[in-house]
This record gives structure tokens, sequence and C-alpha cells, in this order.
DNA sequence: CTCTTTATGCTCATCATGAGCATAAAGAGG
DNA sequence: CCTCTTTATGCTCATGATGAGCATAAAGAG
């Protein structure tokens, strides 16, 4: 019997209507017995060790077969190896290490066979879209849970400690919110047993920090929810020096749909006529002279992506704010 | 019999003499049987599913079993799974995954136990220094060499595309040099058959596009040239926002060190005075007061890291010249 | 014809960056 | 002690990028 097998898991992510959407499978949960329902996962495939050549053919291999979706833009994250990522497994279960990887899909895509939905990523954490300002979740229930958290730390250089890694990441006591941190904040969340998976991971070693119907953001299976951070932090920054939001949109586009592509996955409002110069001196587009048919006021021109920029700057991206290293 | 193995693969740098090192072992070439000696490789060491809580643990631990040294700065760089990495493999024995390692290392840390030692990380891509100016090899050997391959591809389009490939990666039609491009250049050395490991990888299936003493850079065992390179890459990538430096560094060090350490790994020179203002009002570091024993001038003063830099600045890092996304 | 809505053009202050001049503070050699 | 060399450090200036907002254009709705 191995004693290790590789998993591959997809994080499959479109926008559709200013909604980054991801791709999830329902899976009976670990405590069916105690019929306990079913939790969302990511979809998630075998490595064929004989016939897979290599690791990213496989996954489209699986993604294909199971869900009919032809992947294109696909990019590894992250490989997950703990043994405890999955609490069921140490009962005699082989280790599973799972390559986690995220693909990119147009919206055409978007219908998908078998068991499987897109999701709204904001629903596993409502607390990384700022685009209608700062969300509530972050006072009502993160900021004082945290503030707990940390107050009953008996040493105070602990104490200190948690409170600088909640401000950083949280951006609390006056520090700048990084969009990019989104995998630092769910790994502070889980210490803080602010999510289920937490003590889910280690049962008994902890109450829940809030009553389970305040907590905050949807729960996902086994560490699926650290995985889906990964993507989304990785995502946000490959934003800034990577054209990949054409990968999420259709051949041809208007300037505001790309910025509220944009807009969607840094889970920030951008300054639109700044959005503009950005972009087009950026040389990142190309005007096609064709118009979009009026969304209610003015039409807007139709651009297509430029695959030829890569040419002339090293390192194109759409620009978001506050990328300056020095304020 | 596993189908399936999993080897963690570590890459770990400091920097000396303003020499960026890696740590290497000998270890038997595949052509041993025909005498042909031996070959430098990375260190690797298995993961024990058993025992090894996380992956990282498990480097930690045959990295310091192995050679003594105990890490500190840790990071996950990418999941090597190709069937075909290890051609030795594909004869019945279980493929081999190789999940890879960076890790950052004070120069203090350079006695190591066993067989291993530190070699310069250009000798192995000495087209990535440009610290004295343009590396000659990339005129003399590699530009005309990729010219060959471009002409002598059949189709018009195909071989439109690989000039333009070629022209982006190693700045060859007067495009700019992208310093963290070091895996997408020796990618295409590979695919241009000027790197051995690539006919090494797939036997007869092509020839050596220059006189093996002429070929540019010293070979490495199976693919860890591909993975150095994935490293060498991450880490100037990194420089730019996060830190990382001072992970090679001692505690303290002058204004003139940290330069000198940031350039052999960014591989390019740097204006001093706007060096020291980018660092000086980034809040990265803090000056003790005291003075280095002097270097053949005016004395520098001696700083140290700043701790507590995360605090302030979302991303904080050293800034190398040409981050900028519109020129 | 007017109002509303979105698109697009343009200006301006501020800040970051690249380049280089100038001065300071040490040791070496006379 | 004086001068030269070397590295450290301070400062200026032109240029370009960014953040903010005003103004005009072009469509449909009423």
């Amino acid at each position: 019997m191995p004693k290790i097998a590789i998993g591959l898991n997809a994080v499959i992510a479109a926008v559709t209507d200013e909604v980054p959407r991801i791709l999830t499978v329902r899976r009976p949960g670990p405590d069916t017995s105690h019929g306990a329902g079913a939790e969302d996962a990511l979809p998630f495939g075998p490595l064929d060790p004989e016939n897979d050549r290599t690791l990213d053919r496989g996954l489209r291999r699986w993604v294909r077969e199971q869900t009919g979706i032809e992947l294109g833009y696909v990019e590894q994250l992250y490989t997950f190896g703990d043994r405890d990522r999955d609490p069921a497994e140490s009962r005699g279960r082989p280790r599973i290490i799972a390559v986690a990887y995220l693909a990119l899909v147009r919206e055409r895509e978007r219908e998908v066979a078998g068991q499987a939905r897109w999701l709204d990523a904001y629903e596993f954490f409502p607390w990384e879209d700022w685009r209608a300002g700062r969300p509530e979740v972050i006072d009502r229930a993160i900021a004082p849970t945290l503030a707990r958290w940390t107050a009953g730390t008996p040493s105070a250089l602990a104490r200190r400690e948690r409170r600088e890694r909640a401000d950083i990441v949280f951006g609390l006591g006056g520090a700048a919110w990084d969009g990019e941190r989104v995998l630092e904040r769910y790994e502070l969340l889980f210490e803080a047993a602010l999510v289920p998976e937490a003590w889910r991971a280690a049962p008994g070693s902890g109450t829940p920090a809030l009553p389970a119907a305040t907590l905050p953001g949807r729960p996902m299976a086994v560490d699926h929810r650290r995985i889906l951070a990964t993507a989304l932090g990785r995502l946000r920054g490959k934003l800034k020096y990577r054209p990949v939001v054409f990968e999420l949109l259709p051949p041809t586009f208007t300037l505001l749909q790309l910025q509220r592509v944009v807009e969607a996955l840094a889970g920030v409002r951008l300054h639109k006529q700044n959005f503009r110069r950005l972009i087009e001196n950026g040389g990142l587009v190309e005007g096609t002279g064709r118009h979009h048919p009026a969304t209610g006021g003015r039409p807007a021109e139709l651009f297509v992506f430029r695959r030829d920029v890569l040419r002339e700057r090293p390192a194109p991206g759409v620009g978001l704010p506050g990328i300056r290293r020095v304020s």
C-alpha cells in the first residue's frame, strides 16, 4: 500500500457580473455520521503517474473529464502537504500531497457539467471585498474577536506580537490594507479560531471564538479555503505585473468592463480616468474603432488585448494603487 | 511497490564576497557506465510521510542531518513532476515528484559538513550577471546560436514567434533586460539545445547546438538547473517587495554591504546615492550610531534591519530599477 | 429639448526616480 | 602637518508617474 498519493486541486476562476466566481463541488462532510450534511470543496482529481506526462496535463485531463471545461491559462500555486491537512487521513490512509493550481476561464465557459457550481469568492472571504467600502464584518466580528484573542494571551511579548500581526494583516491600528495578504489573513483567523476549519482540524482542542452563525465567511472542506486564499492572493499580486486579466475577458471589451473585472479581483474601486490612462499608455490594449451597444450612456469603444506587449514592457500589468514601495 | 515518491529539493543560498553562492553536492552522473564522472546537484532528501508533520519540517530535518545547517528562512518554490524529469526513472522505478524550496542563510553558516560545497550561482548562469556590463557570453555564444535556431525553423509564423521570444527574454532586439526572467531564459536555451540537459533528457533526439566546451554555463544533474533558475528568478522578484535580503546579512551592516548583496542577487549595479535614499526613507533600516572599521575611506555607519517595518509599509523591499509598469 | 448616464480628454499638484555635483571623514605617503 | 585617495553622505534638479478632479462628448429616456 502506498504511503503517499498525489492529488491535484484546481481553483478555477471566472468573473461574471463583477463577481469573481470559483468553481466548487459538493462533497460529504467529515461528520456525515452525525448527519452533518455536505461541504463545499474545490474540484480535485488524482494524478495518473503512468499516463499524465506532466502535472498540469493531469489537471487538464481530469478537469475536462469531470466538468467538460477545457482549461486555458493554468498556473501552479502551491503544494500542500501537512500531515494533518485532512484529519480523516491519520487513520492509516495514505498521506495525500495536494498540488494546487489556479486556472482562469472566460464567462462563456461558465456552463459546467456534473455537480459543480460557481460560487462568489467573497462568500468565502467577505472581509476581502472593499469595493463598497470597508466591509462591516471586520469591525463587527473580526476586529473585536481578534482583540479578545490578543488580550487572552499570557505573555506580554506574545501579546504585542499578536496585536501587531493583526494590525498589519487586517489594516487595523492605522496600518494600510494590503490586498495581497489574503492568505495571511485567513491563517490569522484560523489561529484565532474564527473559522470552523480550525477546530475541525484539531477537534476538542479549542472553542469557537464566536457562535457559529456569526463566523465570518463560508467554510470549505479540509484545507480548501486555505488553498483558495492562496489563489486569490496570488492572483491579486499577478494582476499588477502580468496581463492575466485578459484571460477572464471576452476578446473585445470596453475599458470599463476591464476595470470592473480588475476591481472584482482586487476587491477595491479604482479611479476611472486614471485607470484609462494607465491602461492606454501602458500599451496593453488597442482600440478597434467599433463601439459597444450603449450601456446607458455614450457608447464605449471596444478594445482588444495586444498580445505583443510583452515585447516592449518587461512587466506589463494593469496597475493598482498602492504599489509604491516607499510612501 | 509505490508508483509515486515525494522528494524535497533545496536551493540553499548565501552571499559571500559579493558572490551569490549555492549549496551543491556531487553525485554520480547518468553515464557512469561510460565512465563519465560525477555531476553537480542540488541537495535532495526524501519526505518521511510518517514523521514529518509538514513538508518544510521534512526539509529542515534532512538538511540538518546531511549538512549540519539549521535553516532559517525557507520558502516553497515549485513542484516539479514531469514524468521525464529523470530519464533514468522511466524504467520501472517510481515517479518522483520534487517539491523544491528556497532557503537563505548567512555567511557564518557557510561551513558545511559532508560532501556539500558552495558554488557561484553565476557559474550555472553566466548570462545572468550584468554587474560588469552585458555578459560577453550573450553576444559570443547565445545570440548567434539562437539566431541560427530561429532561422532553421520551417514555418514563418513559428520563426517570428521564436525570434520575438528570444528578443524578449534575452533583451536582444532593443528589448529591455528583465532580471526576473531567469527561468524563461533557461528554458529557451533548453529548447534551443544550448544546454546539455536538453539532449540528455531526450537522447538521440537532437544535436548539441554548440561544441560542448563553448556551451554557456555549468550543467547540473537532472532538472536541477531548472530548479535553480526558478529559485534565482523568484528571489530577484521577491527582493523588490519583501525584505528578504536581510536574511543574508549579518545583524549589523553598512549600506554598501547591503547594496552589494542586493546587486549580487539582482545581477546589476545600482546607483549608490539613490540606493541609500530608497533604503533610508523606506524605513527598512535604522542607524546604530556605531561605525564600521574603515574599509578604505570614511567609516560607514552600521545599520540594523527594523523588524517592525512590516507594520507601516504594505510591501517593503529594497527597490531595484525598472520596476515601473509604464515607461 | 432637457435630463441622465457613461465615455473620454485634460490639467495640476505631489511624489518617486535617475543622474550627478559637492562635501565629509578616514588612512597612506610624503 | 599637508596632500592625495578612497569611501560615505548630503543635496539638487529634471523627468516621469500618480492621485484627484473639472470639463466636454455622445448616447437614450422622457
